[in-house]
DNA sequence: AGAAGTTAGTTGGATATCCAACTAACTCGC
DNA sequence: GCGAGTTAGTTGGATATCCAACTAACTTCT
């Protein structure tokens, strides 16, 4: 899981979100001299609207994520999974799918992979037959706390570009987003 | 453009994200009676991790703002496009792509949707064939005007749970992220 | 106990996105 | 003024995701 995962490392090119209204509308720059001068978007009402800036921050730091964990060979994307089995022992793809935000369909190859690679244990319900449990096998173990390490790491430089006077407040407003919007 | 777009308008069931660790680790929810009690889950140390918690918010916005604009019949993902285009007139589609945050290759499509449904028009540059300036019609910008009054609806309803003293921080710590996280 | 309803997980079809590789068109250096 | 390099946009192949529809297994209601 993990945000729309797998983007892969490519180095996007943004523009920064231009604050202030630039008057001239966008407009193709001069360029005199041959070289490209950075032409200066007009991002009008996105660049104070909070939805456009949530996305162009997830994007950003999930992007960042990846290239971390592609580092040491995995996929970004496993590393909510395999938290949330290795807290939640025994959970079951349906639970698994909802604490992630993501559609049980897409937790089929997920889980399939995971197994198939040995990091997670899926056994059937004795009472219940339709569900599985999940739960994390040593080398499951072993991958999570490298990708631990990578997310503290990522974290850390998060912090730093927030500061510490704001995460508190920062995080309280994205769960109060994810929770209470629609 | 706008977010890895298009989830559709499901009704995703998410737990909210424990900010506590409830200690014992997940465990299958007795239901004596037999209804389900909302199993409450632990998420570790993604519960208080930047990264996880901008994507669960950045989702549940979107998702939201997906099922404003379907209302109207619209495709959420082609907002920031239209806009984009309506404010720097005769940009082309890889500075386009550059200010969406998304690759050239992902416009393609997009211009051509739009292009097709008479919403943006697009000439070759006179001095250089290789580029296209695109341009709204009078349909794309109808459709821009009805776009961004969804937008604003959705903005007010962020607006009201992040609060007003603390949206213009927010929205500087978004833009931070975006431009100095790699 | 049997039919009707519900739930867990999978399958199928669709979209949005990425990256790498491509073509056509431009620019530069000599 | 021509070949080497660069740039704009497209194409192809891959992945992650969604939703709707499905099957198998439970539960409930009469």
């Amino acid at each position: 899981m993990a945000a729309r995962m797998m983007n892969g490392s490519g180095t996007k090119h943004r523009s920064k979100i231009g604050g202030k209204e630039n008057g001239k509308a966008g407009g193709k720059t001069g360029s005199k001299s041959g070289e490209t001068v950075a032409k200066s978007i007009n991002f009008g009402p996105l660049a104070t609207w909070i939805g456009f800036n949530l996305r162009m921050a997830q994007e950003s730091a999930f992007q960042a994520f990846s290239r971390r964990s592609l580092e040491i060979g995995e996929n970004p994307g496993r590393f909510a999974t395999l938290t949330l089995i290795a807290r939640n022992p025994g959970i079951s793809q349906t639970e698994l799918s909802q604490a992630a935000g993501r559609d049980k369909s897409s937790l089929t190859p997920v889980v399939e992979d995971l197994v198939r690679r040995g990091m997670v244990e899926r056994k059937r319900m004795r009472d219940d037959r339709r569900t599985y449990r999940l739960n994390l096998t040593a080398a499951g173990k072993k991958t999570l706390t490298q990708l631990t390490r990578c997310a503290s790491q990522h974290e850390r430089v998060l912090d730093s570009v927030i500061g510490a006077r704001d995460r508190k407040r920062f995080i309280e407003i994205l769960k109060k987003i994810a929770a209470e919007v629609e």
